[in-house]
DNA sequence: ACACATTATATGTACCTACATTATTTTCAA
DNA sequence: TTGAAAATAATGTAGGTACATATAATGTGT
């Protein structure tokens, strides 16, 4: 199956053009399944960035600003999204001792045991991981970066 | 720059995992410099797609329904964007005299100006139009499809 | 003809993003 | 040292998504 059938769209301008629709669609697909994915643990996406974020540097804390720093997805809220995870108890927050302006978040136990449950599906997360070979992944990885050139030298 | 530089990340699990994350991340920029481009007309991306749709069709008209079925997100609130289009008198809504459920859409002739001026700046829209050859963006659309089948396959 | 399911749209809620603004603390240079 | 600039979070607003539900009109089987 094409990108032409899913879209109902059998005519392009080039191949760029089909390419910018099929980068869109694509991403929907993959990010909707994620959603699916996490929603049966309680979780959003952008909240299981910051989970998996936490435990990486896990025991020590991470400021909201490192948050923004590292999150793939642009994080012009994350002091919102660290807010609802404080809820669910998952993450704790508290001033940070060198710096008064910053505060530190660090995941919790309950929220490391969360991420343990999600690690056993995380192959789900992986784009082509049953329909593409190792070197077509890394194919597809060349020409995103080759590609995404033409945005950033704008 | 490799995906690596942009997200601050050196290792990944394998090839897939890359991929996932530098579709999520490429898709992010172009959708960045989508917004960017069509603030300066005064219109999200959504509201773009929907003109877009509507131009196809004019001079009839098109239903909420069939705005919902043809645009790549999905539209759960096709209605509140018409209302902002419409609002903006960009497009005209009348409730369809043969289906007295169903709501008549059409792109009015302001609308039909202001898309005349964002076609100036179509190849701005397309993903690695500068630094893709032919060949190398139907590789990649020929990628995404095959790796998007393992998502649609679960 | 009428009850009932279906269809088309609209709306309410929770969550998200981008962007602008604010409050507080720290840094740094005159 | 002190006053301005920079940094860090938080918050308000407009717009977006997903999902559940509501409302009205249409279609259908008996």
């Amino acid at each position: 199956m094409g990108i032409e059938q899913d879209v109902q769209q059998t005519k392009f301008k080039n191949e760029h053009q089909k390419a910018s629709i099929n980068l869109l669609y694509t991403v929907s697909c993959l990010t909707n399944r994620h959603h699916q994915v996490l929603k049966t643990f309680g979780l959003t996406g952008p909240q299981f960035n910051i989970m998996r974020i936490l435990r990486g540097q896990h025991p020590k804390a991470t400021t909201v600003n490192d948050l923004i720093d590292r999150m793939i997805d642009k994080a012009s809220n994350a002091s919102r999204i660290v807010e609802k995870l404080r809820a669910k108890k998952l993450v704790e927050r508290s001033v940070c001792a060198n710096d008064r302006r910053a505060v530190d978040v660090s995941i919790t136990d309950l929220g490391l045991e969360l991420l343990k449950k999600i690690d056993v599906i995380e192959h789900e997360f992986f784009f082509g991981s049953k329909t593409l070979t190792e070197e077509e992944a890394q194919l597809l990885n060349s020409l995103l970066d080759k590609g995404r050139a033409s945005i950033t030298q704008l």
